[in-house]
DNA sequence: CGGCCCTTTGACGGACGTCAAATAGCGTGG
DNA sequence: CCACGCTATTTGACGTCCGTCAAAGGGCCG
């Protein structure tokens, strides 16, 4: 019933200086651009929304359960989060990982309920948009429609993916294929440095993105390792063989 | 490159008689309804829209192929049809059944690829509109955004529940939750006859819909028989212990 | 009648889960 | 400084769910 994105028990505070979205690595991306463009460039004077409430939350805090009610829309600034869902016994699967610029979930730009739990990993800096604000601006420029749908394209191909690799692929394939995956989305932000990039996850939340046991993974994963195809250390990892774990992952 | 939509090898024959949506028991579902009110009621003269391309498939065809161009979006009007991704070793997830009123592929409204393949399972009639008179449409009625989110929504939650069942169910969940699902979907169109359903899968479509082989469908099928859960024959299923059958499916 | 697809059943095997224990890292508090 | 508690990782032994392979029977259709 009531909003717990920046409520007290997440530990999210709330930050007064303001940055602009322009300079932010994910400024490219989604719907980040395509808001902003609308705010700035069209819309006079400026909207409220070119300040949006701004959080930070510290790592591994829920920010957001599946029955929450929100009047707001959040984007990634910085940092990881996971959405995912728990059944009643405890299982848990995780839909996606958020990275810097994704929406955290975009059914809350037309309902007040996003259906999964949202737990950040890093510590996470979100902005909260009203979602009655983007339905406005939304009803106004119908052109926005074309990128907000390719957003629901991107959302419904990786669902699919998943689907997919949960449903016909081996536990090898999977990890390797997350793996790869989030290479590809730190690329497109420019935040892999070479071969290496962050990788905050531990092995839980791999086992619950990939639907294995965190066991499971312990064990595919040193094989990778001992076979060459990736080095792990510090929250990050080396991709030391594409070619390879790209056969691993069986990709085409 | 070509649209395989009444393509002759399809085996779909063109209808010459046309007959309005008012009367379809799917008129009150998704975009059906919505479209045929912007068509009808607001937008003068009434459109070609309003006679969109009609098609008949015979069962068992694919319609589709995952990297097929369209110039249009279709809805099923009549019967059961699959969506699925095949693998490059012959491995094929389903990734949803549709059914009478549900649109086939809602990317198709913005992008000329639905990534997926689509293949009918009983003889199927199917209406195409044009996406360019369908996205003209959109945007002279700002209002339609809000039902088509719910499409959008709606697909994404069920995208996400089934890769919960793929993940972290076991295969009696899925294949209970996958019978209720359908009989929840018919029930919505009025097309359950009491506590029995058509059913028209064969146990390859169950096997590729719940990630697992046709074999393992079969003893649990037999086995929820076998315990009275349901029964099964002549293309159709009849829920004979419904209390079970969802405690089967570890609903929640 | 023969061929094809679907279903069922059984024997067997393998991928992955479960349980357990050892180790390491890391922050907290005394 | 050490003691401690917690979490994460690794490894091994063992178990099980589900896949694979095979064979048999049934229904449908040419």
């Amino acid at each position: 019933m009531t909003t717990r994105f920046h409520s007290d028990e997440t530990g999210a505070r709330s930050d007064k200086k303001y940055v602009s979205c322009v300079a932010c690595v994910a400024y490219e991306l989604d719907q980040c651009r395509a808001f902003s463009e609308a705010t700035t460039d069209r819309v006079r004077p400026s909207l409220p929304l070119l300040q949006p409430a701004e959080y930070t939350a510290p790592a591994r805090r829920k920010i957001c359960h599946e029955r929450d009610w929100h009047e707001t829309v959040s984007f990634i600034c910085q940092g990881w989060a996971a959405s995912s869902v728990r059944l009643a016994d405890g299982r848990r699967q995780i839909l996606s990982f958020l990275l810097p610029g994704d929406i955290v979930s975009a059914t809350l730009l037309f309902e007040p309920t996003s259906h999964c739990m949202i737990e950040t990993i890093t510590e996470v800096r979100y902005r909260n948009f009203k979602r009655a604000e983007l339905q406005k601006i939304l009803f106004e420029h119908p052109d926005l429609i074309q990128p907000l749908s390719k957003t629901w394209i991107g959302e419904k191909l990786r669902a699919d993916q998943l689907a997919i690799d949960l449903g016909r692929r081996t536990a090898h394939e999977r990890i390797a294929r997350l793996i790869l995956n989030l290479m590809e989305r730190l690329a497109a932000r420019g935040m892999m440095r070479g071969e290496t990039m962050d990788f905050p996850l531990c092995e839980t939340h791999i086992a619950d993105a990939t639907g294995l046991t965190p066991v499971h993974v312990s064990t595919v994963l040193t094989e990778f390792r001992r076979n060459g195809l990736v080095g792990i250390s510090e929250r990050s990892i080396t991709i030391l063989n594409l070619s390879e774990l790209r056969r691993a992952a069986n990709e085409r």
